[in-house]
This record gives structure tokens, sequence and C-alpha cells, in this order.
DNA sequence: GGCGTGACGGTTGAT
DNA sequence: AGATCAACCGTCACG
């Protein structure tokens, strides 16, 4: 175990890896880490100089990038949380009505006959133990008028989604079933995220890198000064990105809609105060010494990537920016893992884990 | 040396 | 309120 605990105080925790970077065992790394191993790759740097730049670890990094390239987005999956549950109300008043309609009716019958009335689709569909259970266990007695119904009998409402009540909508849930969040259950914009960036130069990495927004607490003003956790913060971004699109032109009006929590306008300054983490922040790992990466002052980024570059680049960014090119092109959408689900807070600042990237091998 | 992958220990959030 | 479960995480080590 060359894993080291780096907690000084008992508002800092973390481990050191092999490379002495700074990670939180169980946390995904900072969105900003995570744009930031994207954004190397496109330029052309080996993962191998991804992760020892970054202090990453290969296997990271491998894994990032392999998601990236199949989902097209750098975010972390959802943490926690259960699978959604099937046994909504309506499948239960439906599984009642076709029980009562049909006494004799099996169970498979049942499940076949949702499916057939699209009551559910493949994904959400009860398993044929689970409408047994139903019947056992809250149907029984039909005579017997249950919480789900107290008069007539509703129609079979496919349509009648239960997102509204259930987080995770089956129908968008990606093949590997990752959780996504449902259109109507949190609505989300990502304005705020739609930035667009100018990039160093990639001659070096070391620019390439400039991570002044981890390193430099002076370049983060306006920090709010509480870090949501983590997961609503990865929500956040993942939420934020398809806006990434619109900047693009690509999805635009697919984020112009259900704009709930608008952030503050100036993407830069509040994207850099979002991606920074105040020494106070939750995990407090990844503030570490600072400064010692790029000068303060001196960091000003041309954008000179032709690969990462767009329009409105000319405003210098931050290590911490989500750029549009986190995500592939829209073509890509079809596979990507669906959000997770956005929960609570996750609207709120964005926060970054400060990082220490202190690189002084370049 | 670079990279993909699985085990591992950990966190998270819904149930 | 706490336990359980199943998702995810990044690191590490191996091939």
């Amino acid at each position: 175990m060359s894993k080291s605990h780096v907690s000084v105080t008992e508002q800092t925790y973390g481990e050191v890896n092999q490379l002495g970077g700074v990670f939180v065992n169980g946390r995904p790394l900072p969105n900003a880490i995570r744009l930031r191993i994207v954004e190397l790759a496109q330029l052309g740097i080996r993962p191998c100089d991804i992760s020892r730049q970054l202090r990453v670890s290969h296997g990271c990094v491998s894994k990032i990038l392999a998601r990236y390239n199949e989902t097209g987005s750098i975010l972390p999956g959802a943490i926690g949380g259960s699978k959604p549950r099937v046994t909504t109300p309506n499948v239960v008043k439906n599984i009642r009505e076709y029980k009562q309609s049909d006494p004799g009716i099996f169970a498979w019958e049942i499940r076949d006959r949702l499916l057939a009335d699209g009551v559910c689709d493949k994904y959400n569909v009860p398993s044929v133990s689970s409408i047994s259970r139903i019947l056992r266990n809250k149907i029984g007695n039909l005579s017997q008028p249950n919480q789900y119904e107290s008069g007539k009998h509703a129609p079979a409402q496919a349509s009648l989604s239960y997102n509204h009540i259930y987080p995770y909508s089956y129908p968008n849930m990606s093949p590997t079933g990752t959780k996504m969040t449902s259109p109507t259950a949190v609505p989300v914009t990502a304005g705020h995220m739609s930035i667009s960036r100018a990039w160093p130069s990639a001659h070096t990495v070391t620019n390439i890198l400039g991570i002044r927004a981890f390193m430099d607490p002076t370049a983060i003003t306006g920090t709010e000064g509480y870090a949501p956790k983590m997961e609503e913060w990865s929500s956040v971004n993942r939420a934020a990105f398809p806006s990434a699109h619109g900047v693009n032109g690509i999805d635009k009006s697919t984020i112009e809609g259900d704009i709930k929590y608008p952030q503050p306008s100036s993407t830069l300054s509040s994207y850099v105060s979002a991606c920074a983490y105040s020494p106070t922040n939750q995990y407090g790992v990844y503030s570490g010494p600072t400064g010692g990466y790029v000068a303060p002052g001196h960091h000003h980024w041309q954008p000179q990537s032709p690969v990462l570059s767009h329009a409105g680049s000319g405003m210098g960014m931050h290590a911490g920016d989500i750029h549009p090119m986190a995500f592939k092109h829209q073509a890509r959408e079809g596979d990507r893992k669906p959000p997770s689900p956005l929960s609570k807070q996750q609207h709120e600042d964005l926060n970054v884990h400060g990082l220490s990237l202190s690189t002084s091998s370049s």
C-alpha cells in the first residue's frame, strides 16, 4: 500500500496516490480534472503523460477516456441510490385490473399484458415474481378497494409516466441501466456551463495544464465557501453538459427550457469559482499547496488549439471550465450514459475540489 | 513502457 | 434513525 493518508487536520482527508496526486477514496475526481484529462488527450498527449502530469493513476485516466469515448461524457456516473421501483401505483392498478377481469390470469400473462398495453416497457416491466408478490400482497382480495384506487378503474395510462414520482425514468434509461434524470423531475439547465474557452498552446503540457483555478486561491474569487456534495456537484455538471451542445449549436433547444436555476451569466468567473475549492471545502484534500504551478498574474491563455478553441473563446479560462468539447458530438448522444438523477441542491453553486496539482516536475 | 482490466476498499443515496 | 443494498468511485497490481 503506497497510499498514505494526508489528513493533517480533522478537516482535511484524502489520500495520496503513487504519483503524488491527492484523491478521495470512493469519490470521483473533480470534473475539472476529468475535463483536463479529456482535453489533454484530445491534444494528442498520451494517457501515460496525462497520468503523470495530473497525477492521476493511469487506470483512472484510461477509464475516464474510455468512458468519454463511449459516452461522450466526462462526468462520473451516478453514485448511490437504489434501483427505481417498477411496481408503481399505476402498474399495481393495472395488475389489479387484469386480475379482476380475469381472476385466473397468470403472472406471466399479466406481465405480457403490461407490455402489450404499454403500461410498462421492457425496462420497467416487473418480473413475474414481482407481479406475483403484488398479487399476493397488494391486491389479495380483489373485492376490497385499496389505496391505489378508490372508485372507477382508470384506463391503463401508459403515458402516465411516473417521472414526477420516481426520479428515474426507465424509458430514458440507457441499456446499461444507468439512471437518468427525469425530464420532469428536476428541471435543470446548464446555461451557466455554456461557456467557450480559450485553450493554451499545446506546445507544452505545462501551459496546457495551467490549472490556476485549482492552484491559486487568489484566482478564485467568488468562491462561495460552500462546496456542495460531490454528487450534487457532479450532477450539476452532468446536467449542465448538454448545454455545451447548445453552445455548439447542436442541441440548443434541449437546454433552453427548464431553466429553473439560472446561474450567473459570467460563465467564466462563475465557473472558475465553481470549480475551485475553497480551503474549507468538504474534502479539503484538493486544497493543497497552490501557486507553484502557474504564476499568478501570468495566466493568460490564447486560443490556439484548433481542437479546443471555440467561438467566443477570447476569454482566458481556467482549469475548471467545462468545455463544449467535454462532450462529443451529438451523434454520441444515443449511447451516452444518461445523467444521474438530480437532487435537491445540485443547482446551487458549483464547486470543484481545489486541486493539489503541484506539477513541479514539468 | 504503455495500456486495459479486475480486485479492492471506499462513498453515496434510495429503500 | 439506522441498516441494507447496489450503484459508483479511483487506486493498485497484474498481464
